[in-house]
DNA sequence: ACTTCTTTGAGACTCAATCTCAATAGGGAA
DNA sequence: TTCCCTATTGAGATTGAGTCTCAAAGAAGT
């Protein structure tokens, strides 16, 4: 499974150890494209019969966070949550403020004038969010 | 001062009450366009000898907020800065990762494709979130 | 001025996230 | 394989932004 080297790298490049508990997290957040966040992964795992402590997930995220495998989102919600970005396309998010729903979306032309906008201002972009929240035309969605 | 006319009327509108302490918050936003934190709020107002509690200003922001007056930032370093909205026009935000100096930016095109971008996924946009980090060429920049 | 009902302030509380430190376990050396 | 050194882990304490509680203070109609 290229999961276990993609980890192992990383860790390496970092001088950090390769452990059971950090590739149990990495593994829970490729598992998933809920976009969990930090205590859904704890419960995740614990539910399994791993054991892995709170402040392990923690630190986990922020190694993986740190060396791009892992994306954290902050969706106004006061957690963060967390994605998969190795063999991910770039996207950002629509949410729906009622039912939660989670779309990605991409597009190329906002993509570049975002950069040329940031350019022009004197800055160099290293990451951005962009987020559309709103009601979505779900069935399910108590909105009606 | 039209500011008192606005907030009294949003309070009538809320069947609040009119108060010296909502107004000295909101004037409190309205003076400066630094983006500050509702702690940052608290400590002008106590310097400035105006007795308000912690309680108040976020009870306070929350009215606010609620009626767009105040837009609420969240730029991803744990605590929410607040601006005043009335008489300002629409804009996003460019954040240096180095000194954190805010840029404000607006694209009428970017605006309008993610309208129509979340059309198409079958949402209505209620409010966006579009925040470009990176590094800026400022002097006293440490980036240097 | 009286009454009613809202607001305020001080501090307790919540909750996500971080920190502490003793116990545990990688992993290189021999 | 075993030893040793050092990084990692887990349990629980701590932090910090933000919220809640409730008695006291204050707005506003009569």
């Amino acid at each position: 499974m290229h999961n276990i080297d993609t980890l192992k790298q990383i860790l390496h490049k970092e001088n950090l150890r390769y452990t059971q508990q950090r590739q149990e997290v990495w593994d829970e957040i490729c598992a998933s494209d809920k976009h969990q966040d930090a205590e859904n992964i704890y419960n995740s795992l614990r539910k399994r019969q791993i054991n892995v402590s709170r402040a392990t997930v923690y630190r986990t995220i922020h190694v993986l966070v740190k060396n791009n495998l892992v994306r954290r989102l902050n969706l106004d919600d006061g957690r963060s949550r967390f994605e998969n970005k190795i063999g991910i396309e770039h996207h950002d998010h629509i949410v729906c403020l009622n039912c939660r729903k989670i779309i990605e979306f991409m597009d190329e032309t906002i993509e570049k004038r975002q950069t040329r906008i940031a350019k022009e201002q004197g800055f160099e972009i290293v990451r951005h969010v962009h987020q559309l929240f709103g009601r979505c035309l779900d069935e399910k969605c108590p909105n009606k």
